[in-house]
DNA sequence: TCCTCGATTACCT
DNA sequence: GGTAATCGAGGAT
């Protein structure tokens, strides 16, 4: 059914890698059955030279650490009560990663319904990084996994339509990185999450 | 040790 | 539009 990319689709450049991502296919298998969601937002984390980044300046701890490994690896960390999950990118040493911000439900219906709450519009299950972890089963347990492994890892999927590119989202205390335009969306699509005033 | 604050979300008014 | 939730990372002391 669903099949892991190999490992030199994550070694293309970051800002490509971003847009790339746009329309693959986020997949957990679990006992009780399959999850998965395309990938319709993303934003782009520079490293050393982005201060919205959490290894700005090459800043290495033991949370930025998985940063610095190679591309295709899973950085996970908590905001607040939510797990949010990124596609580590780079060479070695070169702490950049991607932040998925929103999927568009493909399998696993029920299992998400089940989790965000039956009452709840299905548009609201996955539109944002916290949400669609939730949504999906992932946890913090998922950190320095691949995502050319399974239970948890990236296939093929239908092609985006078009993509819209635009300042990132929650860094407003990042000076000029504010501006940059590195967050990228399947235009139209409605799971991308809406913008926060 | 102590203090501040966050790549968010949901619920309140 | 405002804010509580909730806790560890990161920096200051």
């Amino acid at each position: 059914m669903f099949k892991p990319l190999d490992a030199i689709f994550f070694e293309a450049p970051t800002l490509d890698l971003s847009r790339d991502l746009l329309g693959k296919i986020l997949v957990h298998e679990l006992p009780d059955g399959i999850v998965a969601g395309r990938i319709v937002e993303t934003e782009a984390y520079m490293g050393a030279e982005d201060r919205a980044a959490h290894s700005f300046g090459n800043r290495r701890t033991k949370r930025t650490e998985i940063m610095f490994g190679k591309s295709g690896l899973v950085y996970t960390y908590q905001m607040h009560t939510h797990t949010l999950l990124n596609v580590v990118s780079g060479p070695e040493e070169t702490p950049r990663a991607i932040l998925i911000r929103a999927i568009e439900p493909v399998d696993g219906i029920d299992f998400m319904a089940e989790r965000r709450g039956r009452h709840m519009p299905m548009k609201q299950w996955t539109s944002g990084p916290g949400k669609l972890t939730k949504a999906m089963g992932i946890t913090m347990d998922y950190n320095g996994h691949h995502f050319t492994e399974r239970p948890l890892y990236i296939a093929e999927g239908e092609a985006v339509r078009a993509v819209s590119k635009g300042p990132r989202i929650g860094i407003g205390n990042s000076a000029e990185a504010v501006h940059f335009p590195y967050r990228f969306w399947e235009t139209e699509n409605p799971f991308v999450s809406k913008f926060r005033p």
